[in-house]
DNA sequence: TTGCTCCTCACGTCACGTGAGGTGGC
DNA sequence: TTGCTCCTCACGTCACGTGAGGTGGC
């Protein structure tokens, strides 16, 4: 009558998502009522979208704004999902049919006076964080009247990959020197020399050059440790078309005396 | 460097999708190959298309285009599953906001001679399994130089909801009789006394009628045994628009002399 | 010598699906 | 009396994530 399954029902019931109207105390038989159909209906569309049942339970008893609202939000983490999908079957294509053609690698020093933003971000939220992010440092700058002297960037610690989240860095090379603006504060990067690949296209796309960068380095240099920046040369704060982004890739290494 | 987590690597190891080239006897530390990049870049974006693991694994060695077969037949999953993400979002948005007005519920007596296709059928391959079926039933009709006498429809044991697959009817009411042709048979429909109401729209909404119709059958009626027929007066042979379908539910009942 | 990375179990996750084994109503 | 439905555990699923507890290399 609902379309559910059979246990399914029995499911509800003991999460208490969807409780009978009443169970026989001899038999344990869950009786339901007719009004409880449409509830049925709603959740067996929520669930076939993948709504978590906890998301779905808080559906329950909410008047229609409430209700809408949280589907509202579900389609909308939904539509994100479907971007991601689109994104990573381009990416498929691309590594099936173009053979990477290693970008040449150029050593070069880094360090500087920056206005950056940290936080701990998870690997999923960093796009989003970014996107945040960068608009916010560049009013910092402008409120602060000073100058970008350089490319922006990122300071990735391995943890973002290899554990999901960790304190990412977004910065902003600056001339002179600034009190905190907002989550701005003003940060030195390290110095390190690292060995750098320029990414051509979406980002989606990047491990193909960390694995080039990482290889080239694992096989004729000697890496350090640290976090690996990134430098936006064209973002998308500067272009609509990922195919047009370009992204230095930066491989903290030792810099050994061999001549 | 190849952008996967941690634990990744290792389960792939346990499962056999991705070998170390080497594993230190002592200590057990897993050492891996620059040439393994690629391979890993592969299944991560395979992976974050929720390609299953033993499909992933399928497509290790095999060569291009047995691989592009593969990857090409999960595109098509994933775009079918899309589809049908957007069927259950239109089919949300309806319930939230276009109360159901019950259809008039009729009487009526069914049962007469059809050519039928009856195989068990799982309830997700139910749609694909009728656009297979009725163009077959049609072709066996005009072959066996016979007349469609009535509209055509399914016959739904509760199964295929409650259990997830169950023995289908397709049917095509005919005059006279026929041979077997292909997988259609001769099968006079069992005789039943029906409580009947009109579906309008997308079948992604049937549900709501079955509610309806079962609601009103368990309130005033005597409900029956025995599969559900549904007819298909307005249906994709018909129509390419959902919203024109029509379908008539069917609800077994016991017409108890009450005058 | 001290962290740090790597290791190996072992258990948790999530929403049911799937038997095993038993019981009330026609 | 015989099926049939409903019931209650309890375990399986799937691809890792997450500690717990231990060990080799700098």
């Amino acid at each position: 009558l609902t379309h559910l399954s059979v246990p399914a029902p029995r499911h509800y019931h003991d999460v208490g998502l969807l409780e009978p109207v009443g169970v026989d105390p001899s038999s344990g038989y869950r009786r339901y009522a007719p009004s409880q159909v449409t509830r049925a209906q709603l959740v067996r569309r929520l669930r076939e979208l993948r709504m978590p049942l906890p998301d779905v339970r808080g559906t329950r008893c909410s008047g229609y704004t409430a209700r809408d609202a949280a589907v509202a939000a579900h389609l909308e983490r939904m539509e994100r999902e479907l971007d991601r999908t689109r994104e990573v079957v381009a990416s498929l294509r691309t590594l099936l049919r173009e053979p990477l053609v290693p970008a040449p690698v150029e050593l070069r020093r880094m360090a500087g006076t920056t206005l950056a933003i940290r936080e701990t971000v998870a690997r999923s939220d960093l796009p989003s964080w970014c996107e945040a992010a960068f608009p916010e440092l560049y009013a910092a700058v402008a409120t602060a009247g000073l100058m970008i002297t350089g490319t922006v960037g990122g300071l990735c610690p391995d943890d973002v990959f290899e554990h999901g989240a960790g304190e990412f860095a977004a910065f902003v090379p600056i001339s002179g020197t600034a009190g905190a603006i907002g989550r701005a504060e003003p940060y030195t990067l390290p110095a390190a020399d690292l060995a750098i690949m320029l990414h051509a296209g979406p980002f989606t796309d990047l491990d193909r050059t960390y694995g080039a960068l990482g290889s080239h380095v694992s096989d004729q240099l000697r890496a350090a440790e640290g976090p690996i920046p990134e430098l936006y040369v064209v973002a998308p704060q500067h272009s609509s078309d990922p195919a047009t982004y370009r992204t230095e890739v930066c491989w903290p290494v030792h810099l050994t005396k061999e001549a």
